[in-house]
Order: C-alpha cells, then structure tokens, then sequence
RNA sequence: GAAGGCGUAGCUCAGUCGGUAGAGCAACGGACUUUUAAUCCGUAGGUCGUGGGUUCGAGCCCCACCGCCUUCACCA
C-alpha cells in the first residue's frame, strides 16, 4: 500500500504540469522543463524513481536541440489533430506504374523508420499499423522553410505527410512529399536499424520498443486478440452470455493456488485476488443465467517461468443441464474455430517463415496420417505440427495409466513401486518418496504423482483425458455407477494442460463435507477445500446439474502462434523492478 | 528456492596471457537529386551492472549484491 500512494504522489505534481503545459508555440518546451524541474526539486531524493527520466544524456539533448527548431519555425513538435489522412497500405495501391510521373495525391501518418539521404534528396520510410512507405523529399520542390522542418527529422520521429504517389527511377512506391508536418518529435534513440534489439531484458521492459522495431511481435500481439474475439464468437453464438465477477475476494476459492493478499481500507478487512471465476459464475448459475462465461484475469502468487506469469487470462463457460461431454464437443469447437481464425489471419508464426511450411512438412516427412489430414487446421509448433482436425480421442484416466505406467491404478503397491522407480530416475522428487513412506497419503495423489510423471509429457494431442480419481477433485461431480471417479477432463497438446472441465457438483451437502474433509497428504494451500459460505449457500438454493470449463487463454494463444514463452504473448508480463 | 550462463558507447557486438577501451549502426560536421541496412570523408561519444578485495597495474582474477536468460524445483 505504501509504494502505491509513493508512486502517486510523484505522479500527480507532473501530470497536473501536462495540463498547464498546453501547446503554445515558443514556449510549450519550455513550459513543460519548468513544471518538470519544479516537481523534480519537491521531491526528496530518496523518492526519485529510478526509471524517471535523468537528464538528458548527449543524444537526447541533441533531438532536444532540434525540437526547439522545430519549435523556432513555428511547429507544435507534438502536433495535434491530423485528419483526413489514409492508411499507408491504402495509399501503395494508388502508384503509377510508370516512374517519373505523379500520381494520386494523398496524406499519411506515420513514423520514421529508416532514412537515406541522396544528395539533394531526402528518403524516409513511415510505418503506420497497415505498413510502411518510402517518403521522397526534394530540395529542389520544397520551400527552405520546409527543407528546414524536414532537416530536424529523427529516426522515430511521428511525422505527417502530405503528397502525391510517385514511382522512384528504381521502381519503389513512394509519395513524393508537398508538405512535411511533425505529428511527435521523439527524444529517445530508436535501436539499431538492422539487428534491432535483441535484448530480451530491454524488450520486455520497454515493450513500446519491441512492438515498433521487432518484426512479428505486433501481429502476435494483435492474433492474440483475434483468438479472444473467436473464443467470444464460438461462445457467443451458442447463446452463452459473457458476464464480470468480481476481481476481489474474501475467501480465494475455485482452484488450488496460493493468491495475492490485499487489504480494503475503510472495511479493514483482509482480501484476496481471484485464483479463479468458478465459484461466482456457478452462483450466476444458480440466479438463471444458464449459460454464462467470463475471460477475465486470475492471479496466482507462484512462480514465474516460459509457462507461468503472476497474472493471467482464464476463460471458464458453465452450461446448464449439460455435463462434461458437452463441454467436451464445446472445448473443441472453440479451439478449431480459434485455429481458423489463425489460418486466415496469415500471421506468420514464431518459427516458421511460410505460413503454408506445416503443410508441406507433412508431405514431405511421408506420414500418412499427416498427409491425409486437413491442412486448414494445422499449426506449425516447434520442430512439428499440431493437428487439431476433431474429434480428439478421448481417454480415460485409467486407461492411459496402464498405458504408460504398465500398472493398473488400483494396485496400490504396483503403484509405489512405480513411485519409487520414478524417485530413482530423477522424475518424482525424493521428497515425495519420504512423506510417501512416512507418512499416510491418499492413494490418489500418489497416482497422481505417477500420472504427471510418465504419462503427462508423453501426451503429443489433442487429447481429453477424463474421468479422474474423485478425490483431487473436490468440486466435481462422481460417477453414478463409480463414486471413486469424478467425471473430469483436461486437454493436453503437446504436454500443455490446455482446458479443465467438470461435470459440475451441485449437491450442497457433499460439497460442504468435501469442502470440509481436507485431503490427507495435501496441505491447504495446495487444496481447492476452501470452505466458501455464500457458494454453498447458493448451491442450496439449488444449481442446475452443469458443465463447467476452463480455458487458460494465454496458453492457447502459445499454442496457436508458437510461442514458446507466456511472455511472448503477454504485453507486459510481471518483471523485478529495476533499482 | 538451486545450478549454470550473461551484463562493455543510445543499439548490435569484439576485447588475446592482467598492461593506454574497440568496431558497425545511430549522433554531429561535410560531399552527393532516385536511394533501398545508400555510399564516401571527418568529429565526438565509456561509472566496462553495483560495491568490496587481490595486484605496481583489473573489462579480464576473487568475494558479495542487483537484474535478465536457460534448466530444475514449485505450479489446476
């Protein structure tokens, strides 16, 4: 709490000088350098932020030097309103093929990404959001006032440009400029123009620069929310009906994660970050919205790695009178249209250069079962392709537990072998081994233990694994001709736990005893057991018998662009603060 | 949390055995009216992540710390 009102209050002296500081020709920069070196000297030195700007090193100081020509000339070096102008992708459509002859006249907006200069002419290449277009500035057509203006140009700088298309001698599309105008002058030194920025680091934490100057990051960015809005469809159009619950919990239930801790001031009460949106959804179940969703943020307080950021997108859809075959059929329509939404979008993926390689990887490895497939609905991950043509084979718990471990999963003694095995081998932690001889742990959770070891990462998928021992899964409907199995499934593709689904637990009384009965060998912050008041009390006011579903939407997007790390798909994942 | 790797100019990177800190791009000045990472000539630019230590001398060796990456652990 107390690094939040710090922050603040550096941040309020300098926005009110924003305010203060508007345009006025002369004396806007100067404006702006006295309200900030005012604020700047009020506050104690302990309390400057680190990334707040210093003073300006020799390059920042010599963009400064030109926005104050800028300025001398006349220009608001941050602009203002710029209508009328069109889309640079637009504008390349309007060229003559003919070099040395004008075209149409148009006006565009963009930055500066590259330039060369050639004598008495001036080339610049703008990008704006459909694409880049090369500028041409001639001395000899332009007026000194405007040579001028142009002369104090930056790489990076947001400029406006107003001309006719025009075909170089070479045969580049370009727009041969009439007037120059500065939309932004930039203070910060862009990277470097043909490696770009490679540090991870820096990206990461100056995202603005990874968007503008690394190839690709935009367009996975943007697919990311084409997925969103194909997940939204799909549900959607089967008359699901997006809802919001709340962020802030008293009691963090629904999953078995550690939360965030927070505090609400006037209540003084304790409270807690959502680890999931089950519990509020099935509430809203309960008051009549049958088919409900919400894609929204859930936060956990673990570990950070290429899978995991503090905070991500969960999807979870719960379906009245359905159960979790249906949420099964739903799982897969709502990735394959997400895979088609993808395939059109002629994103390139991470790794492959051609958006049409799996294909032709298929056919050339000589698999049959890949070269038969629908080339519409595979995607390229890593060094092989995922096919996601349904349906996807469906599997029980037991079955891919003989499968892969060699046991049946009843026997018991079987199964701690297996262990034990696993221990030896590196795959199970030793740890396990001795709480598992020292003391008493549900079966369950050493078939669990096993499961996760031999057969988890072995799953390439699509696949549902289903059916799972009921006792890891507190809030989910048993079997009626088997109480020992929960009628549960999760999607693994490429040993990536994609989706998690139930047929949902409706009887109060057993979700209070189950809720109450904490599992042996599980502590209670790795149990879902949270006893929640209010949900149980809405499950007596009667739940329809559901499915449920989840979806972690990040890892989806991972799926369907490649990625290899959460962070690829995140705008700005949690990172240490610098110091 | 553990192990390994990395941190040098605004950016991308060299830096040999411990002996004056290097290049390309970007910047600045100049030449060039059809360039495409333009080219050519010149100038300037460094708290070698931070702090200690060893040494006549440390970017380099040692210790601690900070950050990032990878693997592992944790993780519905």
């Amino acid at each position: 709490m107390r690094n939040v009102s710090k922050s603040r209050r550096h941040r309020q002296p300098r926005e009110r000088c924003r305010g203060v500081a508007t345009p006025r020709r002369l004396t806007h920069d100067a404006a702006v350098f006295d309200c900030f070196f005012l604020s700047w000297a009020t506050l104690r030195p302990t309390d400057r932020p680190m990334s707040s700007p210093q003073k300006p090193d020799r390059l920042e100081q010599a963009r400064i030097d030109k926005l104050e020509k800028i300025v001398a000339l006349g220009h608001d070096p941050y602009g203002g309103r710029f209508e009328n102008h069109a889309s640079i992708s637009s504008v390349r459509g309007k060229c003559p093929e003919a070099s040395g002859t004008p075209g149409d006249a148009v006006r565009i907006a963009g930055r500066i990404m590259l330039r060369r200069k050639a004598g008495k002419l001036r080339f610049f290449d703008v990008a704006d959001s459909s694409g880049s277009i090369q500028v041409l500035c001639s001395r000899g057509d332009l007026g000194e006032e405007q040579w001028e203006l142009l002369s104090q140009f930056d790489l990076g700088d947001l400029i406006g440009v107003d001309g006719k298309m025009w075909r170089t001698d070479s045969g580049e599309v370009s727009i041969f400029a009439d007037r120059l105008h500065i939309l932004s002058k930039s203070l910060a030194q862009p990277p470097e123009k043909f490696h770009g920025a490679s540090d991870v680091e820096l990206l990461l934490r100056h995202r603005s620069l990874d968007l503008i100057y690394t190839e690709g990051v935009r367009d996975r960015m943007l697919l990311r929310t084409k997925i969103i809005q194909s997940v939204r469809n799909t549900l959607n159009s089967r008359d699901f009906v997006e809802v919001e619950t709340p962020v802030l919990h008293a009691v963090a239930g629904g999953a078995a994660a550690r939360p965030f801790n927070t505090h609400h001031n006037a209540l003084d009460i304790p409270l807690f970050l959502r680890i999931a949106l089950e519990l509020h959804l099935k509430r809203l179940m309960v008051g009549g919205i049958e088919r409900v969703y919400e894609i929204g943020r859930v936060f956990r307080n673990e570990g950070i790695d290429a899978t995991h950021n503090p905070e991500f997108t969960m999807m979870e859809v719960y379906q009245a009178y359905g159960d979790y075959n249906a949420m099964m059929d739903l799982t897969e329509a709502v990735v394959v249209e997400a895979v088609k939404v993808v395939k059109e979008s002629g994103v390139r993926s991470q790794e492959s250069g051609d958006p049409s390689r799996d294909r032709e990887g298929a056919e050339a490895a000589g698999d049959s079962r890949l070269s038969t497939l629908n080339p519409q609905l595979t995607l390229p991950w890593k060094d092989s392709t995922i096919d996601f043509t349904p349906p996807w084979p469906r599997k029980t718990y037991a079955e891919l537990f003989r499968e892969h471990a060699g046991c049946e999963m009843s026997d018991q003694a079987a199964v701690r072998a297996k262990a034990k095995e696993l221990a030896a081998a590196g795959k199970i932690k030793h740890e396990f081994i001795q709480r598992m001889e020292t003391t008493e742990i549900h079966p369950d959770v050493i078939v669990g233990e096993v499961f996760e070891a031999m057969v988890e990462d072995a799953l390439i998928g699509p696949i549902f694994v289903k059916d799972y021992p009921a006792s890891l899964c507190p809030l989910t409907k048993r079997k009626k001709d088997d109480p020992t199995v929960a009628e549960r499934f999760e999607l693994f593709i490429h040993g990536m736990e994609l989706a998690n689904a139930y047929t949902e637990l409706n009887d109060p009384r057993l979700q209070e005893e189950l809720f109450r009965t904490q599992l042996a060998g599980l502590a209670e912050e790795d149990s879902m057991a949270k006893m929640d008041r209010e949900f149980l009390q809405a499950l007596k006011i009667g739940m329809p018998p559901a499915g449920g579903l989840g979806i972690g939407i990040d890892r989806l997007v991972m799926l369907l662009t490649n990625s290899r790390s959460i962070r690829d798909v995140i705008f700005f994942p949690l990172l240490r603060p610098e110091r």
